[in-house]
DNA sequence: AAGGTATATGAGAGTATAGTAAAATACTAA
DNA sequence: TTAGTATTTTACTATACTCTCATATACCTT
């Protein structure tokens, strides 16, 4: 049976938003907790400028949150939706 | 902890893949089992061509198979990888 | 072999995405 | 207020993706 039209819109903005190394990388990382922008760049290797990018396109997306805490910001993921979906692609793609 | 690189970007390149709200709905579609092209074609408003190459992406993914009998090309799921990643993104998005 | 059906492939144009570097913003501390 | 740190935004270039249309391939039927 054929998708909803809106659910699939959803689905395909989702899926293009985790699907880049960098991003699937930050995903798993927040799956741990909150993380800030430099605790995230220190994890992998590129410019702050360039995670900071890719931060917007997952919050752009909506499936992350941020707080700002003096000029820290601190990131972490949305809900239960994309907790759930990374826990899936972990278990499927990176258990083995 | 960081996932190794080669499983991040076999999840990258299949994740790309089924990113697309064409390619969601044939894949979704093929959870139902084997299908020709036509009978995808028929079931979303998109040319052959077009729908021919979004199984080209599939493919390419490693996440379809395809068989062929006569002249038609018969596109089928892959295996239990990509059926419990459709399963779990069908539940998430289009289940409401 | 010739014509028809089913599917695939290729070229071209338009759009989107990604990375780098520079500049801007927001906050803190002195 | 000035300087410094953390993060974001902008501008630009390069590359990748998507669609459409035309052509090609594979198989079947007569």
């Amino acid at each position: 049976m054929k998708f909803d039209n809106c659910q699939i819109n959803t689905a395909t903005e989702i899926l293009k938003s985790i699907a880049h190394p960098i991003r699937i990388n930050i995903l798993c990382f927040l799956m741990e907790g909150e993380k800030n922008v430099g605790e995230i760049e220190h994890q992998f290797g590129s410019t702050i400028s360039n995670i900071s990018q890719h931060l917007t396109v997952l919050r752009k997306a909506d499936i992350i949150d941020r707080r700002k805490e003096a000029n820290y910001m601190y990131y972490s993921l949305k809900d239960d939706t994309i907790q759930t979906l990374m826990e899936t692609i972990k278990h499927l793609f990176c258990d083995s």
